[in-house]
DNA sequence: AAGTCGTGGGC
DNA sequence: TGCCCAAGACT
């Protein structure tokens, strides 16, 4: 606790609250996304979302635009579920234990317990990626951290932890200082143990072994894909096709992919003009956590007076719309190497 | 238990 | 460059 509040982060745009709709929005946010990626998608949610009622209360398709690019879609999805559910089943207020809250949708046991920690001091543990290189490192505890023996022990000794504390524990201090802990001393590569707090005591310090814990894990090869990605123009719009959830990038509007030639030929015959011929683009690689996309763009411009009616799950989108609208990355870089002025920032000079 | 689900930083 | 992994949850 004094270390923390001594030599941990106390700025964060999050901290200093015991708001729990911004707690829990930085904490569904920080889920596998790192503290720099995030500060400005929680600034600009909170600025269109100021509160759970006005999440609730938006659609879906309001809410995507903000989380466009933060990457795991679901967790805006069940963002927006879970503030629906509160404002219908617990009056608008949060509810203020971790068992309660961790039956809400997209909110686990680690993120139940933070929440309830920040904003209502319950004494329950986390577990998170710092917690677990902390907690392997310190205790020495054997085994890859994903693996359920393994996560059992990190949870026991946490609640053993906790249970051993004094009465008076700060857990804000307390959790925040886990993390901080495992931030800026316990790092995965070349760990500060010269800084760190309980260098003392810690096992990987005294017996070397910073450096095999925690247990790596045994990685998968991740297969090759490939799709064809449509850019259809019609004079200043562009067509976009919402995509299905669950799934990748679900609830996010991206071009229209084809798996093969032959349908890429249909579509291009469908959207651009008869005559007109596609024009392929740069391909780019787009990498997944779990398998790597070969995207092949191609530009088709429909020179026809009439625009053609979409599919249902598509729109024809104005080009200077496109910077707000909920984009994957990767389709946003594609699109904005082809219409910079449309996605540059706003002149006011 | 193993897959699914994004994107970007650091080394 | 390739690889690991981040304030994990859900199926």
């Amino acid at each position: 606790m004094s270390w923390q509040r001594k030599h941990g982060r106390q700025h964060l745009p999050w901290q200093g609250t015991q708001n729990p709709y911004r707690i829990w929005l930085s904490e569904i946010m920080l889920q596998q996304t790192q503290v720099a990626t995030v500060i400005g998608y929680y600034q600009r949610f909170l600025e269109r979302f100021p509160d759970i009622q006005a999440l609730a209360q938006a659609s879906q398709d309001e809410v995507m635009p903000y989380w466009a690019g933060l990457g795991y879609y679901a967790r805006a999805r069940n963002l927006h579920r879970c503030a629906q559910a509160i404002c219908q089943d617990w009056g608008g207020k949060f509810p203020s234990c971790s068992q309660d809250i961790a039956t809400l949708p997209g909110i686990g046991r680690s993120t139940a317990a933070a929440i309830a920690a920040f904003c209502f001091r319950e004494r329950s543990p986390i577990m998170d990626g710092n917690v677990k290189r902390v907690f392997t490192r310190y205790f020495g505890i054997e085994g890859v951290t994903s693996e359920r023996s393994t996560e059992q022990r990190l949870w026991h000794t946490a609640e053993a932890v906790l249970d051993a504390a004094p009465h008076n524990l700060d857990m804000t201090a307390y959790t925040q200082g886990l993390m901080d802990l495992g931030s800026q001393c316990c790092t995965r590569s070349r760990p500060a143990c010269t800084s760190c707090p309980v260098q003392n005591t810690c096992y990987a310090h005294m017996h070397g072994r910073q450096h095999e814990l925690p247990t790596p894990k045994k990685k998968k090869a991740s297969p090759e894909r490939q799709c064809r990605m449509l850019i259809a123009r019609h004079a200043d719009h562009i067509l976009l096709e919402q995509q299905a959830s669950p799934g990748i990038w679900g609830g996010l509007w991206s071009l229209p992919k084809y798996d093969s030639d032959e349908d890429l030929q249909t579509a291009c015959y469908r959207w651009g003009s008869r005559e007109a011929s596609a024009q392929k683009m740069a391909g780019m690689i787009h990498v997944f956590t779990h398998f790597r996309l070969h995207i092949e763009p191609w530009y088709v411009i429909n020179n026809t007076p009439q625009l053609a009616e979409p599919d249902p799950a598509q729109r024809w989108v104005a080009i200077d719309d496109l910077r707000n609208a909920a984009l994957p990355a990767p389709v946003r870089k594609i699109l904005e190497g082809l219409f910079p002025a449309s996605f540059a920032p706003v002149d006011n000079g």
